[in-house]
DNA sequence: AAGTACACGTA
DNA sequence: CGTACGTGTACTTG
C-alpha cells in the first residue's frame, strides 16, 4: 500500500524573528534602509529551492521571489522612509587593481541566478526603490557611502547585507541586518551584537577580519589564527596597528605565522576598508521611498507567475499610485489559511453538513453554480484499494469540519455518503483517484468532483514531476504548508491524544481549505492556457475509470509464474557458471564495472562506445563484441542478461499478486509530460512481448473467475496516422486511406517501384524512417539504426522528403511554432512547455527540438486513447454489460469479457476506439481474444 | 538510507 | 547523435 506522502501542516508566515521587531519609533527621525542587492539575492537564491520557483517558460524566480519577500518584511517591520538597493557591477573594482586574485576561486554562479538580477532590479524600480551602483566599486562601498551620508544627516541607518565587511559600519545609529539560517531571519547587528559575536567593537572588526582572512573574497589570513586568537590580540594591543608595532612580542606558532604573513594582513586591511566617498550622483534625501507603479508591478508579477499572496503583502506595505491605498490591493494579506473548525463528535456531522454544505434547493439560482467545497483526506491508497483515517471538508464561507470515520452514527454516515456522492454539491480534492480508492474501500462513492488540484496543476505544467499540495500552495498561493516534522514513527508511537490530536485535525482542515483556494487559482490558470476542456471532459472523468481499473486488477496465474521464475533462474545460474568457466575466475555478471574489467582489461577485447564510467557493456555492444571476436563470453553475457531480466520481471510480478490472486497496478495520470499514463507497482506497460521467451510471461495474465476471456484491442500505427493528420501530407493520407500495407506503399513511392515489388529491406528502412521522424531522428541516428553509412541514410532521408515534403514542412513548422510560443500542443490542446528551445546550449536545444517533434504526436495519441477509454467505459455502462476494461498500454486496451458478451464487447470496443477522434485518416483498430493476455494477441 | 549510473523492458 | 516511461542492480554518498 502506498502512503500518501503529503502531510497536512501548519500554516506559517515567515514570522518576525525576535530580533527584528519593528522599533517603536513614533515618527520624526527618518530611517534609511540600504540593501546589498547581489548578496541578498544570492541568499534568497539558496534559501528557496530553484526547481520549485520558475515560470512555465523556464525562467527561474526563486531569488526574485525571496528578495521581494524579504523586502516586504523589512518594509513592514522597519518602516523605513528612505530605501535603496546597491548592486555590484560586472567589471573589476579598485580592489582587483590592488590584488588580482580578489574574489578569485569562487565556485561557478548557478546558471539560474544571473537572469534574476535584472528582474529584481526591475521590481525595485517599479515599487519606487532606487537601484544604485558605481563603476569600479562594490555594492558595499556604495552602501558605506550612503550610510555615512545618512548618519551625517541624522538618519537612522539599516543595512541588509550578507557580507560581513559591513560590520565595520555599525554604530549606535547604524545597524546591519545579517541573514541567519533563513532569509526572514535577519540578525540585528548593533555595536553590542558585533562585540558579543566577535569580542571586538565594530570599529575594530576590520582588524580582526584582516587577521582571520576572508575566504569568500580569496583573502587568506594568518594560518592558525581564527576569530578567537585575533580578538585576543586586538584586545591586548588595542588595534591592529599597535599589534603590528609589537609583532615581535607575540609568541608561539601563531605569532610566527603572523610575522610571516604580515603582507597578507596588511593587504587584507587595505582591501576590507569600505569606501565612503563614492560618487553616486544621488544623495540620501533622494532615496525617499517613492510611489509604486502598480500596473507595472502587476505586469511583472504576472510574467513571473507569482501568486497573488506576495502581491497583496507587497501592496499592503507600499504607497501606490493606484487608488490611494484604500482599495482591494491595499487589504492586508491573509495570514495562512483561516479555518473555522468544527471537530465533529458522534452525531454532529449530519447537522454540520445541513448547515454548511446543503445541496442547492430547487429554488436556488441555477445560473450561478455553487462554489465548491474543499475535501482533504488523511488516507492511504494503492494496489487498487485504500483506507481513510480521517477527512476534512472546508466550505467557501470559511467553516470546516474534521471527521473521524470511526465516530459516525448512522445518520452521520448517511449524511456524509450523501454529501460525497451528490453531483449537485460541487467539491474539489487533491488526488481524486486516491480519494476514490480510499473512500471506496469504506463503501463511499464520490460525485460532483469539479477539480483535482494535482491534475489541474499537471495540465498547467505537465513537465513537473511532483504535484504535492505543499508545493502547489507555495507556487500558486504563495503560502507555506510546512513540511511535516512530527509525522514520523516517533510521534505516531507516542499516540495522538491531546494537542497532537487537535493539531492533526487543524492541519487536515487547512489542507481542505488550501485545496479549495488552490482549485480556484488553478482553474483560472488552466482557463488562460486553454486546458479547461481537457480537465473537465477528459482527465477528470478518466480518474473514475482508472480507479475502477485499478480496483479490478488483472488475474494472475501464480503457479505458472513460479514455474517461469525457476526456469529463468536456472538458465541464469547456468550462464553465470559458464561465464566464470570461460574467464577462469569468478566475477559479478551484474556489475558493469567488473564486466568492463573482465572484457577490456583481462580479456583485452576491443573497446566499445565510451560512457561516463568507461566503456559500455550494453546489449548492442555485447552483440558487436560477439561478432568482432570469437570469444564466447559476450554471447554468454547476453544470454545471462536476458534470463536475469526475465527472472526479475517475473519475481516482481509474483510479489505484487494480491490476496484476490490479481495484480492491481497503479496508473499515474500526472507523470508523463506528453499526456500518456504510466503504470507502477508493478509496471504492466512494459511486460515483454518482442521475443518468444519474453512473451511467455503474458500467459500468466489470465481471465478471472466469472469472466469468459480477455480481449485486447489496439490502435495500429496510431502515431503515423497522427503524423499524416497533422502534416496534411496527401501521400500519407492516401496511403492510409487505401487500406493496403502502409510501409510498403511508402517504400514504393520513395523508390519509384510498384508496391508489389517492394522488398523487405526497402520496406523496413522506410518503416524505420517514418517512425524515426516522429522522434526527431537524425540522419546519423537512422544510419545507426539501419546499420548503413551515414551518407546513405542521408540520401534515403532526402528521397523520403522529396516524396513527402508535407511531412518535412510540418516538422519544421512544429519546432518553429513551439520556439515562438514556448509550447507544443496536441489535438485536444494539451500543451507541453519547452523553454530549452531557445537555449544557448546546443545539446539542450536539440533535445528540446526532438521533444517538440514528438510531443504533439505522442500526446495526441494519448488524447485519443483516453477519449476511447471514456467512450468504451460509457458504452459498457449504457448497455448494462458486466465486462470491464483492465489495462491500458498506450495504444492498447485489455478488457475482461463477461460471459456471453464477447461479440457485443468486441463490436463496441472497436466502434468506440475508432470513433474516439476524427482524423483525416481512419483510426485502425485490431482486436483479439483468448484465455490469457498472450493468446488474446492478434 | 538516499541518490546516481547503467541497463533494459514496453509503446 | 530517436521520444515517453519504471524497475532492478551495483555502487557511491551522507
Amino acid at each position: 500500500m502506498v502512503t500518501n506522502r503529503e502531510t497536512p501542516d501548519q500554516t506559517s508566515q515567515a514570522g518576525a524573528g525576535a530580533g527584528s521587531a519593528a522599533p517603536a519609533d513614533g515618527g520624526g527621525r527618518p530611517r534609511l534602509l540600504l540593501l546589498d542587492g547581489h548578496s541578498m539575492a544570492f541568499r534568497a537564491f539558496f534559501a528557496l529551492p530553484v526547481d520549485k520557483f520558475g515560470t512555465s517558460t523556464g525562467q527561474s524566480t526563486n531569488a526574485v521571489y525571496g528578495f521581494a519577500s524579504m523586502l516586504v518584511k523589512l518594509l513592514r517591520d522597519e518602516e523605513p522612509t528612505h530605501v535603496a538597493v546597491a548592486w555590484d557591477l560586472s567589471g573589476p573594482t579598485f580592489r582587483h587593481e590592488e590584488y588580482e586574485e580578489y574574489k578569485g576561486g569562487r565556485s561557478e554562479t548557478p546558471p539560474e541566478f544571473p537572469s534574476q538580477v535584472p528582474l529584481t532590479q526591475d521590481l525595485m524600480r517599479l515599487i519606487g526603490v532606487a537601484n544604485l551602483s558605481a563603476p569600479g566599486f562594490e555594492a558595499d562601498d556604495v552602501i558605506a557611502t550612503l550610510a555615512r551620508q545618512g548618519c551625517e544627516a541624522g538618519m537612522e541607518v539599516l543595512i541588509a547585507s550578507g557580507d560581513r565587511d559591513a560590520f565595520q559600519l555599525v554604530t549606535d545609529s547604524c545597524t546591519v541586518l545579517y541573514p541567519g539560517k533563513s532569509l526572514s531571519d535577519l540578525r540585528r547587528m548593533d555595536p553590542a551584537a558585533v562585540e558579543e559575536k566577535y569580542a571586538v567593537p565594530p570599529e575594530r572588526y576590520r582588524d580582526l577580519a584582516a587577521l582571520v582572512g576572508e575566504k569568500a573574497d580569496n583573502l587568506p589570513g594568518v594560518p592558525g589564527v581564527g576569530p578567537k586568537t585575533a580578538a585576543k590580540w586586538i584586545a591586548k594591543y588595542g588595534s591592529l596597528d599597535e599589534l603590528i608595532a609589537h609583532a615581535d612580542e607575540i609568541g608561539g606558532k601563531a605569532g610566527q605565522n603572523f610575522r610571516d604573513h604580515m603582507d597578507d594582513v596588511l593587504r587584507n586591511q587595505r582591501l576590507n576598508l569600505l569606501a565612503t566617498d563614492v560618487e553616486l550622483g544621488a544623495d540620501v534625501a533622494s532615496l525617499v521611498l517613492g510611489e509604486a507603479d502598480r500596473a507595472g508591478v502587476d505586469a511583472l508579477f504576472d510574467n513571473l507567475e507569482f501568486a497573488s499572496n506576495l502581491r497583496e503583502r507587497l501592496y499592503a506595505v507600499l504607497k501606490t499610485d493606484g487608488d490611494g491605498g484604500a482599495g482591494e490591493g491595499a487589504a492586508p494579506a491573509a495570514e495562512g489559511f483561516a479555518v473555522d473548525l468544527t471537530v465533529a463528535g458522534t452525531g454532529e456531522l449530519a447537522a454540520w453538513l445541513r448547515e454548511h454544505a446543503a445541496a442547492d434547493t430547487p429554488e436556488s439560482d441555477t445560473l450561478t453554480p455553487q462554489a465548491p467545497a474543499g475535501l482533504a483526506l488523511d488516507a492511504v491508497w494503492g494496489q487498487g484499494s485504500g483506507r481513510v483515517d480521517a477527512l476534512a471538508i472546508s466550505v467557501p464561507a470559511g467553516a470546516a469540519v474534521f471527521v473521524d470515520p470511526t465516530l459516525l452514527d448512522p445518520a452521520d454516515t448517511e449524511a456524509l455518503a450523501g454529501f460525497l456522492a451528490d453531483p449537485g454539491r460541487p467539491k474539489v480534492v487533491h488526488e481524486y483517484k486516491g480519494a476514490l480508492l480510499a473512500l471506496g474501500a469504506h463503501g463511499w462513492s464520490m460525485g460532483g468532483v469539479v477539480s483535482d488540484t494535482a491534475l489541474a496543476a499537471y495540465l498547467v505544467q505537465p513537465g513537473q514531476r511532483r504535484f504535492d499540495l505543499a508545493d502547489l500552495c507555495r507556487r500558486y498561493l504563495g503560502r507555506e504548508l510546512e513540511e511535516d516534522t512530527s509525522g514520523d514513527q516517533l510521534s505516531l508511537d507516542l499516540g495522538e491524544g491531546g494537542d497532537a490530536g487537535s493539531g492533526r485535525q487543524h492541519l487536515l482542515a487547512v489542507r481542505a481549505a488550501a485545496t479549495r483556494d488552490l482549485a480556484g487559482v488553478l482553474t483560472a490558470e488552466l482557463d488562460k492556457r486553454g486546458g479547461t476542456h481537457l480537465l473537465a471532459d477528459v482527465e477528470l472523468p478518466l480518474v473514475d475509470v482508472l480507479a475502477r481499473m485499478e480496483r479490478a486488477g488483472i488475474a494472475a496465474d501464480r503457479e505458472y509464474l513460479e514455474g517461469l521464475q525457476e526456469e529463468f533462474a536456472s538458465a541464469a545460474r547456468g550462464a553465470v557458471e559458464k561465464a566464470h568457466e570461460v574467464v577462469g575466475r569468478e566475477f559479478n555478471l551484474g556489475s558493469p564495472k567488473q564486466l568492463q574489467q573482465v572484457l577490456f582489461e583481462d580479456l583485452g577485447l576491443p573497446r566499445t562506445k565510451k560512457i561516463k564510467t568507461g566503456y559500455t557493456t550494453d546489449a548492442d555492444a555485447l552483440a558487436w563484441l560477439a561478432a568482432q571476436s570469437d570469444h564466447e563470453l559476450p554471447g554468454v553475457l547476453l544470454h545471462h542478461r536476458d534470463q536475469t531480466k526475465l527472472k526479475t520481471t517475473v519475481e516482481g510480478l509474483i510479489k505484487t499478486i494480491a490476496d484476490d490472486e490479481r495484480i492491481h497496478t497503479t496508473f499515474n495520470q500526472t507523470v508523463a509530460a506528453t499526456g500518456r499514463l504510466s503504470s507502477t507497482e508493478p509496471n504492466l506497460q512494459n511486460i515483454p512481448v518482442r521475443t518468444d521467451v519474453g512473451r511467455r510471461i503474458r500467459r500468466a495474465f489470465v481471465v478471472g473467475e466469472g469472466f469468459d476471456e480477455l480481449l485486447t484491442a489496439d490502435y495500429s500505427q496510431i502515431e503515423l496516422r497522427i503524423m499524416a493528420h497533422l502534416s496534411g501530407e496527401q501521400a500519407l493520407i492516401d496511403a492510409f486511406n487505401s487500406g493496403y500495407d502502409f510501409h510498403a506503399q511508402m517504400a514504393a513511392q520513395v523508390f519509384g517501384v510498384p508496391v508489389g515489388e517492394v522488398d523487405g529491406e526497402a520496406r523496413s528502412r522506410i518503416k524505420a524512417m517514418s517512425y524515426g521522424l516522429a522522434y526527431g531522428l537524425s540522419a546519423y541516428g537512422l544510419s545507426q539504426q539501419l546499420g548503413i553509412a551515414p551518407e546513405e541514410s542521408k540520401r534515403l532521408m532526402e528521397d523520403y522528403f522529396a516524396e513527402f515534403g508535407g511531412v518535412r514542412d510540418y516538422l519544421n513548422a512544429v519546432v518553429e511554432e513551439a520556439r515562438r510560443v514556448g509550447y507544443t500542443e496536441t489535438i485536444l490542446g494539451r500543451r507541453r512547455y519547452l523553454p530549452d528551445l531557445t537555449s544557448d546550449n546546443r545539446q539542450r536545444r536539440e533535445m528540446a527540438e526532438r521533444m517538440a517533434l514528438n510531443a504533439p504526436i505522442q500526446g495526441s495519441a494519448a488524447d485519443i486513447i483516453k477519449v476511447a477509454m471514456l467512450q468504451v467505459d460509457a458504452a459498457i455502462t449504457d448497455r448494462g454489460l458486466s465486462s470491464r476494461v483492465l489495462l491500458q498500454v498506450h495504444d492498447e486496451l485489455v478488457v475482461e469479457v463477461a460471459p456471453g458478451e464477447r461479440e457485443e464487447v468486441e463490436n463496441l470496443v472497436t466502434h468506440e476506439m475508432n470513433s474516439a477522434y476524427a482524423l483525416r485518416v481512419p483510426l485502425g483498430v485490431s482486436v483479439g481474444s483468448g484465455q490469457n493476455w498472450h493468446d488474446a494477441a492478434h
